[in-house]
DNA sequence: TTGAAAGCGTTACCAA
DNA sequence: TTGGTAACGCTTTCAA
């Protein structure tokens, strides 16, 4: 669908004349003051060579009248639109919203506008990235660990800044700024040997996201260095509430598993759920553990163990590359890993009481 | 702070001069097919006056070449800019991610793309606002209970279409698409009627927002018809877990209650662990019930009793006065207020063999 | 430092 | 139906 649709918005309804106030332009307000056009674009222009006492004058005057510059027309004229384009796909998994949340507001702060793309999973990428080409946008953040990297390495390599978070690009070399997955598996393995468990799960959420390899490969690893058996490894198949009961149900009916790590804590909330259900006690027959420490996992209710992601830090990281233009087109790409932190919580601590 | 920062986003670096191939024109194009400007631009505008062999002509050698319009200069001579922005501030309240990814698919189903304006609770709204204004976008879309309406009111009736959502404008007219509170809690107060409850309570989240009013307003009003008692009213502060531990932990201390009605399923959730966790057991001793049906809501460990928001149809609807002009400026201001449906789970639900 | 004028890439109006 | 040409409102040379 290339053309134009149309919407009731355009029409210019007969009622609405009156308050058809069109905004004030430039041009408009120079007239008003009596200096150039030029001049009130330089006022708004840090920067730019205008006497001081000028530039109040004329701020001070626009503030009076209400003028505010045309935002479009300054797109179209610097050929930089001051907006970043935010993919997105996931809002189910409760860590996305809060990361998003986050980042607009640090992109605000350093007056970048967001643009969301909520990429439905079946649907057509193409066509739902063409607004993302079409808009100019400056950049590009991919938020999200279950889209096809293909269609995405074109439009990133394709002249536009561009920053995975939170994934790691497979075939492409594309900036990411990363949680160090390996180092919150490792740090999970470890501490299931710290209090004791022996016999230990893994149930990864989608097995193919890069996000979930890095984890499960590090933990698999570890486990086995520390002697450790893995007793179970379920694929989970997405990353759900109701994936991770199926999986704590299914690991359950195997029997022999004494821990369980869920590549992240919306799963190993289900899990909980799931393992209570079936008269299991969360930690002392089973311990429990996930990753990303998402609002839920501090619930009393689950006090779930977990691995916390850096979210500000990730934010921080991925907007100084924004700033900083280490993420402009033609720069050799970087792959950022940033340090997280083990939260230790009930899921995994047995009472003192029961030692 | 008026002028620009300037970002690293605007450094055009060496190192990317090779990768700096500027996008074709619609010029550029018209030359290369030797037709005129006019005539491509009219090729990619759905009910131009141009031969349909002439456009078909066009659009082929377009993709063939790929050349795409420039969204950017489209905005400035139209004066429309097919954004939308969304306004938010409560992300934390899984209720709103579920209508934000929703409502952005639905808008980018028609063509429309989402600009999101993620409200930070203490800041200057007036800054963070301005942004709206600026770029110019076709209408803004207000999501949040918790947003004084003042500034809010002079953006909507300044020239632009406006939609609330999920809360009235108390002083303006402005458009609403809103859940029938009122039927919700009365359908709520009914149903603790039913399963012959007595005493109840209720929760309320910002006793301020209109939200919460409309509830408050109907259920104690349902509830007095009803001649049951109103064993407590609390005001949990904000719409969040911890509150609805709060207010449940007070509720328990006073005694005398036998069926809680929170605001919303994020307190009710939080009451539900709550009163689990001093002992209640949750219906047979005191039935609970939210407002929302967030996903959480129908977890097995919960299973709460809740009114569903109509979140499709509140989209729909927002989205269809966007399309047919009916919310725009000028235009009188309507008040759509729409149906929910009442979930009943086993939060409220005494289990036969107690009966 | 200032002002004039040429873009930026479309859309829309007017003749042809 | 077509092409030419003014806007659209700003930024950015280029002279002054």
């Amino acid at each position: 669908m290339r053309a134009d649709r149309g919407h009731g918005l355009t029409r210019n309804g007969t009622i609405d004349e009156k308050s058809k106030r069109k905004p004030m332009t430039a041009r408009e307000l120079a007239r008003m003051i009596g200096v150039s056009q030029s001049a009130v674009s330089r006022a708004f222009t840090a920067g730019a060579s205008i006497a001081p006492d000028l530039r109040e004058r004329i701020l001070r005057f626009a503030e009076e009248v209400d003028y505010h510059p045309n935002a479009i027309a300054s797109m179209l004229s610097k050929s930089r639109t001051n907006i970043v384009g935010i993919v997105i796909s996931d809002m189910q998994n409760p860590f996305y919203p809060a990361l998003i949340e986050k980042l607009s507001r640090a992109l605000q702060r350093v007056g970048l506008q967001s643009l969301m793309f909520n990429i439905a999973k079946g649907a057509n990428l193409e066509e739902q990235l063409s607004a993302l080409r079409r808009y100019n946008v400056d950049a590009v953040i991919v938020i999200s660990a279950t889209i096809l990297s293909g269609p995405i390495l074109r439009w990133a390599t394709e002249d536009r800044a561009a920053i995975l978070i939170n994934r790691v690009a497979e075939d492409a070399e594309l900036n990411c700024v990363i949680c160090d997955n390996a180092e919150g598996a490792r740090a999970i393995a470890d501490h299931f040997h710290d209090i004791g468990r022996h016999r230990i799960a893994y149930v990864a959420g989608l097995a193919h996201t890069t996000t979930n390899r890095e984890r499960q490969n590090a933990f698999i690893t570890r486990i086995a260095e520390h002697g450790m058996t893995l007793s179970a490894l379920i694929d989970g198949g997405e990353y759900s509430y109701y994936a991770g009961r199926k999986a704590a149900t299914e690991i359950l009916a195997r029997g022999g598993t004494d821990a369980i790590f869920f590549a992240n804590d919306i799963l190993a909330v289900g899990g909980i759920d799931a393992l209570h259900e079936n008269g299991i006690n969360v930690p002392e027959d089973i311990a429990v553990a996930g990753f990303d420490d998402i609002a839920i996992a501090g619930w009393p209710h689950y006090d779930l163990t977990t691995f916390r992601q850096p979210v500000e830090t990730i934010v921080d990281v991925a907007v100084g590359m924004l700033e900083d233009g280490s993420c402009a087109p033609g720069k050799p790409p970087h792959v950022r890993r940033l340090s997280g932190e083990l939260i230790i919580r009930r899921s995994t601590l047995v009472p003192s009481s029961a030692t």
